[in-house]
RNA sequence: GGGUCAGUAGUUCAGUUGGUUAGAAUGUCGCUCUGAUACAGCGAAGGUCGAAGAUUCGAGUUCUUCCUGACCCA
């Protein structure tokens, strides 16, 4: 047999398990490579996951496009090393072991040390790196992950890297130590980076005060706080300069201030007050007042602007007063706004780093903020300074690990000066990157880049370099340097020991780098660039292609080009995609609270990952939008129907017959065909080609996609079906063409689905891999075949349709159908009177007989060049007011050229015919009958009826049978004149009336056989 | 609250520089066809193009405001 065996239905799940275990084994992933050895290196950077954690849908969403993208790289003979790294440092990791331990890290760090925590870390990271292996291998995607290759964050080299980057941003000037407001976690006592506040916002609902201050003229303005804990710390009070404040004299004697816009919101309290006067924001300004607290009255002698009315274009009137509460401490705005006033204004800091206040707060020292936050307001009522308490529903940074309430703190800490390089980032990312999506977000984002807080007050991570020796700093950019300095040999660069490091005073800080840079710096840092690999990192560098989601664009996209245009003055990567969330069938997140979980690898393996990739890349992943996947996983039975299956159907059509007739095929791509099918669906193939290979280009794999169900149902029900006969005859031309067709497709579909197409490719031509094949590439071919074809289609089409308008069944042979209009294409005569059951076809060049004209006005032309006039034209041809004179139309005054018109058909009354969809032609079916059609036709239907019952009986095809009938009289005079073809066709021996045991009703004639099969 | 993207048939999505009656696939129903095919072909039903306003001879398409969702930020 020259194919192996197929079955009829494809068992898509085992087929993948067997490839993975021929790759495997054949280690066709290195093959390729070495085959593209001498190519261009195409350079894919991967984001290193955490393999702390179980791999989700959103890596298998982004695994998909990735392995797409290499192979289809690889294909076209570029080298596309992929080695996978892995993402060890930061919160995640402590936080897992924090966990375990059910400890928290300060607690093991002071206990069992810092070393200790460390290695626990270092153990916890990697503790999944198996399972994630696996599950890249049964997605079908090709890297090297295995212990031998990839990096680690955590590896000496590449820490090394890292803190060379470190010194070299510092030899910039772009490093700095600031003290500035940070999201930050009191329970685990650390800043967080914004991405990591902004995880886990929640809407909540808090107690809300108004309180208010006495300024020097005795007014006391009102001030709205969704933080009353900040209270103590208040420091100065800040207006709009341009808004309007009014003031309100209450029955209690005293005046009011606050905006003129936020009245409303305080009607109850100013019922019975009047209005006395107004403010501009403006002339607030500059007014001291009295503090809430006495606590840092004495700071106040030295001014600095200290409690006093300053001004703050953020402050609005959507909500409180309209007079904000300024404690620089605690809010961003608060102290931007409080340094621009002075910049030696007081930063007033007094709570601890655990959240407690510090002894300065009297009333409440020690005391956790938010437990004290109801005493508080308890006091303000006390004391008489509570306006009014509300509750307001907002939403709020939890801590991701903590779940704790975020607040927002001042510390130290140190910074990359992004501002400085802002424009040049700009620059490059305008110039020089290509964002499929997610562009003009990236955009805005760097527009506004703000100084990139890089320090953490953690334990796993790279330290940072930096030595202090009384407010001096020393930086040290490699493991060389730090030898050298402090004398020591050195192994490992994390903080136990680089904290030992010490020498005539000098000591490290202790800070950890946030674990954003590293990943920033992983273009070079995996390669231990500077160091090493000097010549490879600049090979491969920028990165050619990026993928991850749309959410690293302010993460990953971001640290990357941070660190590339600070340090190379270049993008990080040319080509980049933000993919989209895939979520749940009512496009929510997957989430553990909503248990609405669809387990990747269970889909994997009911439906196989050709299914789910196939489903990935056709959907709008790579748009940035959500991608729905339902529980019951119909999206990727979908990718089977419309794909997997066409392409397995097709190709097992042509091993049964194939090895039927003991036919070995050849490739024919490029030869000259002899038959019209055949040319066309190998023209169709290159029409393929071309638009599969654009849409790759272009990174639109669903293009692509969907011209694979476009292709696939055309070769199924229109070339195969039309071919069917020639096939049975053995023609060898058929099979060649097939052959040919198939193994070009699975070529194409490699990237795509890279189990079935390996597996068809094959077995069909028993090279060792499709993906050690070349991409192909689109010829020069005549493709005038693929629109008449096209035009063909149409035509039956529509001769279908008027079938079924004047309920004439196929199995009738009619006499005639006629194209008017248009080419002739007798070539095709034969298609179409096959497809339709016509006896003939007619062409007419013209449509006269048929059809009368009418007049379609282009628009878009007439209004260009006549613009409004279309208002009076189009009634007027409706009408019919309009002559025609030339090629030109006259419309009352206006006179419409040749282009701007077209001659459009409506059918005669009387004529069985209707227009092709384009309006260029009318098909007209004979729908006149004779008894000759007739019989024909009760013929055919008593030979479907024979077929079927043979099959109902469990006959196989190839059977001879001897067949008994009973049938009315029409009928059975209509079998008997076409005796020999139904004997023929059906297989029959021997035909004669007799008993029947299967009966039907044909056009109300009664039927019925008794089938025997015969040697 | 701000930014980006999206909102079109039951569902998933197309819809070119604005142009006459808004398409496809899938699902439902009817008819037809069938010895590779979890078929296939034809047709029907299914739409206030998120809402309101503006610009225009004309808006799914441009603009404004609002609503809903996703992501990011505060």
């Amino acid at each position: 047999m020259a194919y192996p065996k197929t079955e009829p239905k494809a068992d898509l799940v085992s087929l993948e398990h067997d490839m993975i275990e021929f790759w495997r084994k054949d280690d066709t992933f290195h093959k390729s490579l070495e085959k593209t050895k001498q190519g261009h290196p195409f350079s894919f950077y991967d984001g290193p996951p955490f393999a702390n954690g179980l791999p989700h849908w959103g890596h298998l969403g982004v695994s998909a496009v990735k392995d797409m993208v290499s192979r289809y790289q690889t294909m076209r003979g570029n080298h596309v090393e992929r080695a996978l790294g892995w993402d060890c440092h930061g919160l995640p990791a402590e936080a897992s072991v924090e966990k375990k331990q059910g400890r928290t890290a300060k607690d093991i760090v002071a206990n069992d040390g810092i070393s200790a925590f460390c290695d626990m870390c270092r153990m916890d990271v990697m503790t999944y790196t198996n399972e994630w292996l696996k599950f890249i291998e049964r997605v079908g995607r090709w890297v090297d992950g295995g212990d031998d290759y990839g990096y680690r964050t955590m590896d000496k080299n590449f820490m090394e890297s890292v803190i060379w980057a470190i010194k070299e941003m510092h030899k910039r000037g772009l490093l700095y130590k600031d003290f500035k407001v940070n999201p930050y976690d009191w329970k685990l006592g650390t800043v967080l980076s914004n991405s990591e506040a902004s995880s886990e916002y929640q809407d909540i609902v808090d107690d809300t005060v108004t309180v208010w201050f006495e300024l020097e003229n005795g007014d006391r303005v009102m001030a709205w706080t969704t933080t009353p804990w900040t209270l103590p710390a208040n420091s100065a009070l800040a207006v709009n300069n341009n808004m309007k404040y009014v003031r309100m004299k209450h029955n209690d004697g005293h005046i009011y201030v606050l905006a003129e816009s936020r009245l409303s919101a305080y009607e109850k309290i100013f019922a019975t007050s009047e209005r006395v006067g107004e403010y501009m924001g403006g002339e607030l300004v500059g007014m001291h007042y009295t503090p809430l607290f006495p606590y840092y009255t004495d700071l106040a002698k030295d001014g600095h602007g200290l409690y006093t009315v300053i001004s703050g274009d953020y402050v609005s009137d959507t909500d409180g007063t309209g007079i904000v509460h300024i404690a620089p401490a605690y809010g961003e705005d608060d102290y931007i706004v409080a340094k621009a006033i002075d910049p030696q204004f007081p930063v007033i800091l007094n709570v601890d780093d655990y959240g407690n206040f510090d002894s300065t707060v009297a009333d409440w020292a020690g005391e956790n903020i938010f437990v004290a936050n109801p005493k508080i307001i308890d006091w303000l009522r006390a004391n008489g300074r509570l306006v009014k308490k509300d509750q307001h529903k907002h939403s709020y940074p939890f801590g991701p690990r903590s779940k704790e309430k975020l607040i927002y703190r001042a510390t130290d800490a140190w910074y990359i000066d992004v501002p400085k390089i802002r424009d040049r980032l700009v620059e490059i990312t305008k110039n020089e990157t290509i964002w499929t999506s997610a562009g003009n977000r990236f955009l805005s984002w760097i527009e506004n880049a703000r100084p990139w807080g890089i320090s953490r007050n953690r334990f796993w991570g790279v330290p940072l370099p930096i030595w202090e020796r009384s407010g001096e700093y020393k930086i040290f950019g490699s493991i060389a340097e730090l030898e050298e300095f402090f004398g020591v040999k050195i192994d490992d660069l994390h903080r136990p020991t680089l904290d030992a490091l010490t020498k005539d005073g000098w000591k490290r800080i202790p800070d950890v780098l946030d674990c954003w840079f590293e990943s920033g710096s992983m273009p070079f840092a995996s390669l231990h660039y500077p160091f090493e690999n000097r010549e490879l990192f600049e090979q491969t560098f920028p990165a050619d292609y990026i993928i991850e989601g749309q959410d690293q664009t302010r993460g990953w996209f971001y640290s990357l080009m941070v660190v590339a245009v600070i340090l190379f003055d270049k993008p990080a990567f040319k080509v980049v995609s933000a993919n989209g969330m895939i979520v749940d069938e009512n496009k929510r997140k997957f989430s553990k609270s909503l248990r609405n979980f669809v387990n990747p690898e269970e889909q994997l393996d009911v439906y196989g990952a050709d299914a789910v990739r196939l489903f990935i890349l056709g959907s709008n992943f790579m748009k940035a939008e959500p991608v729905p996947v339902d529980k019951e996983g119909k999206v990727f039975a979908e990718s089977i129907k419309t794909i997997l299956t066409p392409l397995w159907n097709a190709y097992h059509f042509f091993t049964l017959y194939a090895n039927a007739g003991n036919i070995t095929a050849h490739d024919v791509w490029g030869a000259p065909t002899h038959n019209a099918l055949d040319e066309y669906i190998l023209a169709e193939t290159n029409v393929l080609i071309r638009i599969v290979d654009n849409a790759l280009a272009e990174y639109k794999p669903d293009t692509a996609v969907k011209e694979f169900v476009r292709f696939l149902d055309v070769l199924n029900n229109w070339y195969i079906r039309r071919s069917r006969s020639r096939f049975w005859d053995e023609d060898t031309d058929a099979f060649n063409t097939l052959y040919t067709v198939l193994v070009m497709v699975c070529r194409l579909m490699a990237p795509f689905a890279p189990f079935i197409s390996e597996y068809i490719y094959k077995n069909l031509t028993g090279a060792e891999s499709v993906h050690l094949t070349d991409w192909p590439t689109a010829v020069d071919m005549n493709e005038k075949i693929v629109s008449d074809m096209r035009r063909v289609q149409e035509i039956v089409s529509t001769g279908k349709q008027l079938r079924e308008q004047y309920k004439l069944r196929n199995r009738l042979p009619l006499s005639k159908l006629t194209v008017a209009g248009g080419t002739p294409m007798t070539e095709y005569t034969n298609i179409i009177r096959d497809e339709l059951n016509v006896k003939s076809v007619e062409w007419v060049d013209n449509t006269a007989k048929v059809a009368d004209s009418f007049i379609y006005l282009i628009t878009p032309k007439i209004g260009a060049r006549l613009g409004g006039a279309l208002r009076d034209i189009v009634p007027a041809v409706k009408r019919g007011d309009y002559e025609i004179d030339g090629d030109k139309l006259v419309v009352g005054a206006y006179i419409l050229n040749a282009d701007e018109f077209e001659n459009r058909l409506n059918i005669r009354d009387g004529i069985t015919g209707m227009a092709l969809p384009d309006n260029t032609a009318v098909v007209v079916l004979d729908t006149e009958l004779n008894s000759e059609l007739i019989a024909e036709g009760l013929a055919n239907d008593a030979l479907r009826f024979i077929q079927d019952t043979r099959k109902a009986i469990g006959l196989d095809v190839s059977d001879r049978i001897k067949l008994t009938y009973t049938a009315d009289l029409a009928l059975s005079g209509a079998i008997e004149q076409h005796r020999k073809r139904i004997m023929t066709d059906a297989l029959i021996r021997e035909m004669s009336a007799g008993p029947a045991e299967h009966f039907t009703e044909i056009e109300g004639y009664n039927f019925g056989v008794s089938i025997e099969r015969v040697k």
